[in-house]
DNA sequence: TGGGAAGCT
DNA sequence: AGCTTCC
């Protein structure tokens, strides 16, 4: 059997557990930039909608509630923990997202009881409350979940049953809206055809299912029907392509403002380019005007840069990405957005090994060049991040993202620690 | 008025 | 390259 282990309302649980005058408060956490509702508590969910742009909050329900910024590194530390947690009593786990994992179950007794366990561990050592959906496939784990965190009665631990008769009366009353792998659009285009419940999709034809829809859906019917079918990357499988954008706190039309900003994300992608020892073959940047604003003329330029050979040089790359924003900027847009994406990548042994160009017993330059880097990550690394950059100096800009409502990094600086007192 | 990645057509 | 999905 198969577990699937979420956080519930985890961001919102996160600022919880070292702020706990939140408990009970309808609170909602911000997008980049302050923009949208990105996370609920069960108190905000009847007020607001996924998705919201802040500014349409209602000034009524505005004042009722509790808006904050999105705190990244406190929720990517929190996920850790929550996670380390759950493997020292399941081994076998698959993280999926910053608050969900799949858990193998086999070997358990009674795995509902040993589930239970979990979610109270995990609730005791880090504070983060979670729900558990158990089934044979990811597909129904996922769904098991869903009624957990849905039906009081389960306590947020729920095993989908596996006799027929009962599984039918469950999936009957689940929608397609809900299964994982079916959004909208499938979702209405399945409606069309009749089909609106779990138990539908899990009766439909195969054939017909991958030939008017997709080899993707095909996949979820059959894991509906309890064949397992969907396998999860691990974490050790590289990227195909990474890409680092951020909207602007402000607007820009100026050609400095956004070479900074191509620079800082060209770097931050070459970082995590090495982190996971791949090399890339090309860069592609790209600007956006803001889409939003019907009365200002629009320009979405993109282009892609190739490297002439596959590199991780920090240097190659942002100077490669400076040369593609020369290219597409223009100076009479309002920017609104930038962003880099680095291309076909490869992983970098492989690459040196394949090279029959490449100079025998290693060119001294580049072995200096991968010395340089390493020694770039490490400092930034442990003195924080940009303590090295290359080729910049602006501490903070206009355009930089707005982060207004912020709590503490309480797990991950020094210098935010909660205070006991 | 978010950001990042993947797979399919 | 564009669309759809996931979180």
């Amino acid at each position: 059997m198969i577990g699937l282990i979420d956080c519930n309302n985890f961001y919102a649980s996160c600022e919880r557990v070292f702020n706990p005058k939140l408990e009970g408060k309808p609170i909602g956490i911000l997008s980049n930039n302050d923009g949208c509702i990105i996370a609920r508590s069960n108190e905000l969910k009847p007020l607001i909608p996924m998705g919201m742009p802040a500014y349409q909050i209602p000034s009524k329900i505005r004042k009722q509630i509790i808006l904050l910024s999105s705190n990244y590194e406190l929720y990517g530390d929190m996920s850790q923990r929550v996670f380390d947690t759950v493997q020292n009593h399941t081994p076998n786990i698959e993280l999926y997202s910053i608050d969900e994992a799949f858990i193998r179950l086999d070997g358990f007794a009674d795995i509902t009881a040993h589930c239970l366990k979990i979610k109270n561990v995990v609730k005791r050592d880090t504070g983060i409350p979670v729900s558990i959906g158990i089934a044979p496939t990811r597909t129904l784990a996922k769904l098991a979940n869903h009624i957990a965190k849905k039906q009081a009665i389960y306590q947020n631990v729920y095993c989908l049953p596996t006799d027929e008769k009962s599984l039918k009366n469950i999936l009957e009353t689940f929608s397609i809206n809900n299964i994982w792998g079916v959004g909208r659009h499938i979702a209405n285009k399945l409606n069309r055809i009749n089909i609106h419940t779990a138990w539908d999709l899990r009766q439909a034809n195969l054939k017909y299912i991958r030939n008017n829809f997709s080899v993707t859906l095909e996949r979820t019917v059959l894991e509906l029907q309890g064949i397992n079918c969907i396998k999860l990357d691990d974490l050790s499988t590289a990227k195909k392509n990474i890409m680092i954008s951020r909207s602007f706190g402000r607007l820009t039309s100026k050609l400095f403002d956004l070479q900074e900003a191509i620079r800082l994300h060209a770097s931050r992608a070459t970082e995590k380019l090495r982190q996971q020892q791949s090399v890339a073959s090309a860069i592609l940047v790209f600007l956006k005007t803001n889409r939003f604003c019907d009365n200002s003329s629009q320009y979405h330029p993109s282009i892609v840069v190739p490297l002439s050979f596959p590199t991780d040089d920090s240097r190659l790359i942002i100077s490669a990405a400076q040369k593609g924003l020369l290219a597409i900027y223009k100076q009479d847009f309002l920017f609104m957005k930038s962003g880099v994406m680095l291309l076909d990548l490869k992983i970098k042994n492989r690459y040196s090994q394949l090279d029959c160009f490449a100079t025998p017993l290693a060119n001294p330059s580049l072995h200096k060049n991968d010395k340089l880097m390493k020694t770039i990550d490490t400092i930034n690394q442990k003195m924080g991040k940009n303590t090295i950059q290359l080729g910049g100096i602006q501490k903070s800009a206009p355009w930089q993202i707005k982060r207004q409502l912020l709590s503490k990094r309480y797990t991950t600086d020094w210098n935010e620690l909660p205070l006991v007192k």
